[in-house]
DNA sequence: CTGAAAGCGCTAACAT
DNA sequence: ATGTTAGCGCTTTCAG
């Protein structure tokens, strides 16, 4: 049974709505010695408001939510913790969803987003579309959004996005100038999806910009967890003949890039020496690794702070509805130790095309 | 302006209450014939059920808080989607909130958790009495609450918990037959506090138990993050003289140990010829650093879900109140590559000793 | 089998 | 300067 308002107010010898303007620091003259007895009162009592009843009657909940594919991905950990930390300084609670990756269970992350009366959704989607009915009804209901990453199909909400043709071209003229002539990249596809994603396609652009070749076979698809990687690498090694084989490898997040990292040594191959390894995401492991791992940076903590105070904006209704904006951010590549020339003797003609 | 059950109803032809009995499935006998219609209306609306308003009415929110250290743990970040899955299971939702590993923020987690009226908390804390007047209220006020790693001095709470008496002798016992004499011990100690953990205390008990030595040179503290740990350590070693120096490592977490891995390799050490290293909860990515990581695993999953089983149980009233238990899970050590035989020449009478 | 009414805790309007 | 009242959306008696 915790303290309500009516209580204290019966302890203070004041009505609820009195200890309740005091307690909110409402600007209606009280007396200053009422509003001294009613506080002690709270104090005393260990008042906590409960949330439920105050977000009903206001109509706000003052508490946002966040929809993630994988809170076991640091990247997405911090962006959860950066969203927080500005969104505390504005007296907003964060809600967080994890749909592991999972199309499903976002649909179902998103239902109980909307259950809770949040008042306002950070989501990053996996839905190819970003549009689902369920978010869709979410922004016709006049709950701002702001999606991360992915554009929704005609959908009026907020964008923040990484442009990542910057920071994968600079990788791709990384790895050309270093010899590399056959780029794989490593991709984790959400359950149930086989759509290629944004940073695949940027990377195919860029191969064939940069006049490298690119087939089909140097796209390799496995789950979303290191060891997803680390197996299909290690098959695809295996199974794909030494003429065809890459000597380069860009993994779609710095998780993909160690567990590839981890298939190479499995399989007798040096890095860089062999295989030169670019993930995605710069987290902090890139840089505290055995060997650290090249990567491609986000600033995802403005990411993540801009996101935010948009939000808010948007909750106080200081931005007119109908115009939302979409914001890229840029991206840049951040070399380390696991890129390096390309040492191994190959079959194609490599000196004539230098 | 969401759905309303009022609407619904106006909709279908009937009275709010008869929409909330069929759409929760009520056993009272409604026709068959309204049922229809009204589920008919129901998901043409795009009914949600409004959470803040069915918590307020029934005094549970079916939604339980989780506060942890560091979400960017990966340890923490599985077992907080350990627990999700049975919760899921249950309809119970999740709310996660994240300390930081500052005890300030701890207070603050505690109180946003107690305002948003969750029927039950599961907290891992960093405060060493584990017993906050704050949380105290909320078991006062007969929230459920099942408390993970520490035991809560004086308070009537489930506590769930690893033996580390286990895995941390089997470390010791492992470093000791590959010839190690002097291990140390990195902890990360959370903002603002100074006490030794538990798993410094087992440490320091079982080094002495097995006959090695222990000086207090010996305890390496830093903040919680692979960096802190790498520059703690990194500090350490350049100014401590030979003599002094451990040849073995064991980390409070795999983080601060790949931390430590990666100082060893800046100050031109090899693993495990130079300096062998342990980390403790066996997270995904310690099977998959190029170095594979030695590290005492804890059963996490299974320990999320029993804390998740036992928090449901207590929320529905069927366990006695008053009655509560200490569950503890064994733990024990995975050997991998960065523990192996002292090959270094040290200062010790190191022939005398075997 | 279905409707009407009350109330969870809180706050905004209105009254005193 | 403080008290009274109503109602947010929902569910649970209790009547019809």
């Amino acid at each position: 049974m915790p303290v309500t308002l009516k209580e204290i107010a019966a302890v203070a010898g004041v009505a609820p709505n009195t200890v309740s303007t005091i307690l909110n620091g409402k600007k209606n003259w009280t007396s200053e010695e009422t509003r001294k007895r009613v506080i002690e009162a709270a104090n005393r009592l260990g008042y906590k408001p409960n949330r439920l009843a105050r977000g009903l009657r206001l109509g706000k909940y003052l508490t946002m939510g966040l929809i993630v594919p994988d809170l076991l991905n640091p990247y997405y950990a911090l962006f959860a913790r950066s969203l927080e930390k500005v969104l505390d300084a504005n007296g907003y609670d964060l809600l967080i969803e994890d749909s592991e990756a999972s199309l499903a269970r976002e649909q179902l992350c998103l239902s109980r987003i909307s259950e809770h009366q949040i008042d306002g959704l950070v989501c990053s989607l996996m839905d190819p579309q970003g549009c689902s009915p369920k978010l869709k009804s979410l922004v016709e209901n006049g709950r701002p959004v702001v999606c991360i990453g992915r554009v929704p199909a005609e959908l009026n909400v907020d964008v923040f996005r990484s442009d990542f043709s910057q920071g994968i071209s600079e990788a791709i003229l990384h790895l050309k100038e270093l010899g590399h002539l056959k780029i794989a990249f490593v991709s984790g596809l959400p359950e149930g999806q086989s759509e290629d994603g944004q940073r695949f396609r940027f990377f195919r652009t860029m191969v064939l910009d940069s006049g490298l070749s690119f087939t089909e076979k140097l796209y390799i698809r496995c789950g979303h967890s290191m060891a997803h990687a680390r197996e299909a690498f290690t098959k695809y090694w295996k199974s794909t003949p030494d003429t065809e084989r890459p000597t380069a490898v860009i993994a779609l997040n710095d998780l993909l890039a160690i567990g590839v990292m981890r298939s190479c040594l499995d399989l007798g191959l040096h890095i860089p020496q062999d295989v030169s390894i670019i993930g995605i995401d710069n987290t902090e492991i890139a840089d505290n690794l055995p060997t650290r791992l090249t990567s491609i940076a986000q600033s995802y903590e403005e990411m993540a702070a801009a996101a935010a105070h948009r939000l808010i904006a948007r909750c106080r209704n200081s931005i007119t509805q109908g115009q939302t904006d979409e914001v890229i951010m840029p991206t840049r590549l951040i070399i380390r130790e696991s890129t390096g020339r390309v040492c191994k003797h190959t079959h194609e003609p490599q000196i004539a095309s230098l």
